[in-house]
DNA sequence: GACGTAAGTTGCATGACAAAACTAATCTCG
DNA sequence: CGAGATTAGTTTTGTCATGCAACTTACGTC
């Protein structure tokens, strides 16, 4: 709603610039970006070279295998890297996790240790994810400039206010992660997140400003329960309040066995770790991968523990993609791992219950195995404001 | 993703002008838009002189009580009425409707008529749809340009080719309304929409520009089956494909009744209006009203029948706002017409069922009782194309 | 009737972009 | 090997929408 001043044309075109050069597969150069962003090549190139001079992007010399073509030879032009970059946090129910990220994607930093924190006090673990952001930060290459850190949660979120509503999974209640961060993170401005939002930002964004091949998508999350996110056109809905995504929680059954939320037949009920496991006679502690073993080999009550699983998924989805119309659902952290069980009975009950599946059917697509992808997830968030808006950190 | 130039800078600024003149509640002076906006007054007078020349804004004379307040009195502004309108038409399982409706909102001419149009062939629809269009448009007062049309369907539409893919309820299979309409309309440019989208639509938007209440709602529209929308931040919705919103088709007990949809247990065979009529041991054609007096007069199988629909509607929905995170649902169509009989139910179970329901409770508000919510929504789609861009109807 | 106040207008400076001419660097072909 | 073709990038000049500040207008008030 704000107004349009001259500034603001100026402000817009730099980040039209920055995003062309960040979003293409191959390093373009200055008459590429033009034609792409129809600008024309004179005001394209002032633009980069204020980009360049700011560390936002790189002219690239290496004349790789030189093209060839008549001409005088284009001037490539990349991210920059190790120039920027954010700091990615994740407070996982299993895990801790600390990453650096540049504009390019890469991960410059990494500290990842495993920790039961199921019904831990949020003090202790945020000061262990305190001292590792530290180190973190301590590896940061010269001349690296921060510009902002994310954290990821599992569990009910207040972004404006950086304040953990609840995370029933871990126990907390009420928590603010940047009173106990701030030492180590020295002014930094922290943004909080949904892990579930988070990690789906990621998997839309292999890198700052790029995009990656489904750009509309449910994503589903778990490590004990089951986290969600919808994204529309590459942005996460986070809704009213920013508490959307939460399909675990959806009813498949109304006359289904009880739910720790108070509500019966949640999703959480049949497809949550420990709901599946529990159902297949094995213990808390096994992993996923163990019980899609156990299916593989014929074990009749794994088998009926995935498939009551499967169905309940497909069931839950089919309401979502009716209301939402986006045919792509993608499994990621403990359904990744048992996703190929249930990708064909999911696809199947999608594909009978979706009324437009008529013209386009679902499909069902399993994530990548990242452990932390929250973190990543966060880093991008604090990465995406700065490619958003790139004359924020040059000279304005 | 166009690129800005200092045209582009004007047009902005223009629609912001615009906008803040038509979202406002009482006509504000250059100096109040120039405040709201941000701009200077010198920028403002110019784009409010241009648009007043364009026939977009009114300079109202009316010094109504003059305000009795020092310096020189302000030179209200509105958006000008009757100068610019657009053609709202609807084609519902029981009527046809067709509005012109101009910049300030007003129904300038309507024609209505109830017809039965279940299992009805397209061609004889369409053509009467299009002598009340012409007629329509013939009334409309000398100096008043229209500059589109709208039309909302009751099934899955493809509004990029304008083909309605499929009405189950009306019968109708791959239409392409803009043909038939085309002599009508005489090069008027013709979108066509979902009905329940484009009366959410509608609801979000009492005219052109402005926005009222609940800006973020779950809408439930019905004439035979369910439809619905999901309004964010005013805006509908529509989806990957645009077929979004097909709550109707959620499913509320995997064990339940079989739909035409080819499904089991969709909330339309719990809370539609044939489905409600028909549980109630009422003939087809009764009204939702008269089901509504029955049960308040205390008649067993009504009561029974409202009673299931409502803990239907309160589990599929508390579905959709779990994912959605938006806590308010309106119901329009013949639900309106039971809606207080459903509303206590429904907010109970949706307090009970939704996560977030601790923070902030669901609540269910019923819409106002248009029969044609669709044609006036069909018409805002025309203007508020207008509107985003009073340019293009200047002197560019 | 002079003064104060707020609305609206006018003229000038700023600055961002487009257009077009120009320079640079390479390939190609005679 | 050199002239011409071709593409990349730069420089110059013109345009135009905005901000700024001074100005005019139209009312109230004392």
């Amino acid at each position: 709603m704000a107004n349009l001043r001259q500034a603001s044309l100026r402000h817009a075109n730099l980040a039209l610039v920055a995003r062309t050069v960040l979003a293409a597969d191959t390093a373009p150069s200055r008459a590429a970006v033009a034609a792409a962003s129809s600008l024309t090549r004179s005001t394209v190139s002032r633009l980069v070279d204020e980009l360049v001079a700011g560390g936002i992007l790189d002219e690239v010399e290496s004349v790789v295998g030189g093209p060839g073509r008549p001409g005088r030879p284009a001037t490539p032009l990349t991210a920059s890297s190790g120039r920027f970059a954010a700091l990615g946090m994740q407070v996982g129910v299993g895990h801790l996790a600390v990453r650096l990220v540049d504009l390019t994607g890469a991960v410059l930093a990494e500290r990842l240790v495993t920790a039961d924190l199921a019904g831990s006090r949020p003090g202790g673990a945020l000061r262990r994810l305190r001292t590792m952001a530290a180190r973190v930060l301590g590896t940061a290459p010269p001349g690296c400039r921060v510009v902002g850190a994310g954290l990821a949660l599992p569990g009910i979120v207040d972004g404006e206010s950086g304040r953990l509503l609840s995370a029933p999974n871990l126990g907390w209640e009420d928590v603010v992660p940047g009173a106990a961060l701030e030492a180590a993170l020295g002014g930094l401005p922290l943004r909080i997140g949904n892990e579930a939002d988070l990690a789906a930002h990621a998997y839309a964004h292999p890198a700052p400003g790029r995009a990656s091949r489904p750009q509309d998508f449910v994503y589903l999350s778990g490590e004990v329960g089951i986290g969600g996110a919808v994204v529309v056109d590459g942005v996460v809905m986070s809704g009213r309040h920013g508490w959307a995504g939460e399909i675990g929680h959806v009813c498949v059954d109304p006359d289904g066995p009880p739910c720790r939320c108070g509500s019966t037949g949640c999703l959480e009920q049949y497809a949550g770790r420990l709901a599946m496991l529990c159902a297949a006679g094995l213990d808390a502690s096994t992993t996923p991968s163990e019980l899609a073993a156990r299916t593989r080999a014929g074990d009749a009550k794994a088998r009926a523990a995935t498939r009551s699983a499967a169905r309940a998924l497909g069931v839950a989805l089919a309401g979502v993609v009716n209301v939402l119309d986006i045919p792509t659902v993608v499994l990621g952290g403990h359904l990744a791992q048992v996703g190929d069980l249930l990708t064909p009975e999911v696809e199947e009950i999608l594909g009978r219950r979706v009324l437009a599946g008529r013209w386009v059917s679902p499909r069902v697509v399993i994530a990548s195995d990242d452990p932390a992808p929250g973190a990543t997830g966060a880093a991008l968030l604090a990465l995406d404001e700065l490619v958003r808006d790139p004359a924020g950190v040059l000279g304005h």
